[in-house]
DNA sequence: CCTTGAGTTGAAGTTCGCTTCAAGTCGGAG
DNA sequence: CTCCGACTTGAAGCGAACTTCAACTCAAGG
C-alpha cells in the first residue's frame, strides 16, 4: 500500500475527475502515464495537480487546448514547483479580470434597459456588435457552469 | 421600400444573426414568422426584440430552451410593452448576479493559490466538490465566451 | 421573359468535452 | 490456479447551437 504511483481509479477516486475523463485528457496530452508490463497506467502523483490545474483552469473559462498549452510550457525535466504552477494561475488571472469586468457590464447594461424596456438592437450598448462580448464564429457556445450541484 | 415586415435576409442583417440561426430558432419555437404566398418567411418588426432578448440572454448563459420557456411566458394576443421585456430581463438578473459572485470567488481562490501555490485537490477552495462551480454530470461544459471580436 | 440573388427544405456535418459500449486483458486475493 | 474487479482499446454516441450542402423555388429588375 501507499505506492508511489496511482492507478487510473485512484487518480479518479483522488481528482474528482472520472477515468473516461482522464483517458480523454491523455489522448490530448494534458497528462502522462507510465505503463505497466500489462499496459496499464500508472500515474506520478504530480499528476494530481495537472488535473487539479486542468479543472480550476476549466473553471476560469479557458479551452482544453490552451491548457494544453499552458501546461507544455511548463519545465521539462525537472518537477514543477510551487512557483511554476503559480506562474500559471497569473496567466488566468486577467482572464477572469476580464470576464468579470465584462458581465459586470452586462449587469449594468441589463439594469439599464430594464429601467427603459428598450432592448434595441441599435441604441442598447447590450448589443453592440463591436463589443468583445459578441460570439465568435461557429461551433458551441461557450458559457458559465450553472450553479447546481452536480 | 420601408415594408411593414422584413425578409429573413433584412432581420438577420438588422439582428446580425445569421439566416440560418434565425430558421434554427424558429425550429426551436423561439422566434415566429409568417409566410408569403410563395412559402417565403416575413418577420414582424416585433422579432426583431425578440432576436435582441435571445441574443442578450445567451450572453447571460441562459440556453436557448430555457430563453424558449421566458418567451412563452410574454403576453399572448398583444404585442409585449416594454414593461413586459423589462420583467423578462429582470428574470436573468438573479443568474447574472450569482454568476458574476462565483466568478470574483474563484478569482480570490485563485489569488489566494498563487500566494501558496498548492493547486491542492483536499485543501484548495477551488477544488471543493461541494461547492457550486462544481460541474455537473455528462455533456458539454458551459462556459463563458471569451473575449475576442466576432 | 429572363436572369440573378435571395429564399426554401431536410439531412448531415462541426466543435467541445466528454461518456458509453463491446470485447477483451491484467492483477491481486483466496 | 481461479476468480473478479479493474483495466485496455477504438469506435460510436451525446448535447448544445449552429453551419453547410444540394437541389430547388421565389421575386424583382431590365
Amino acid at each position: 500500500m501507499h505506492e508511489a504511483t496511482l492507478t487510473i481509479g485512484q487518480l479518479a477516486d483522488r481528482s474528482g475527475v472520472a477515468p473516461s475523463a482522464l483517458r480523454y485528457y491523455e489522448r490530448l496530452g494534458l497528462i502522462h502515464a507510465v505503463r505497466t508490463g500489462g499496459n496499464q497506467r500508472r500515474y506520478a502523483r504530480t499528476e494530481l495537480r495537472r488535473v487539479a490545474f486542468i479543472r480550476i483552469s476549466q473553471q476560469v473559462g479557458v479551452s482544453l487546448e490552451e491548457i494544453r498549452a499552458a501546461l507544455d510550457s511548463l519545465p521539462s525535466g525537472r518537477t514543477p514547483t510551487p512557483d511554476d504552477w503559480a506562474a500559471l494561475s497569473r496567466a488566468w488571472r486577467d482572464r477572469l479580470d476580464e470576464r468579470i469586468r465584462l458581465l459586470g457590464k452586462l449587469r449594468d447594461d441589463l439594469d439599464g434597459c430594464i429601467g427603459c424596456g428598450c432592448l434595441s438592437l441599435q441604441r442598447c450598448t447590450l448589443y453592440n456588435p463591436g463589443d468583445s462580448l459578441a460570439a465568435e464564429g461557429p461551433g458551441p457556445r461557450l458559457m458559465l457552469p450553472r450553479p447546481g450541484q452536480g
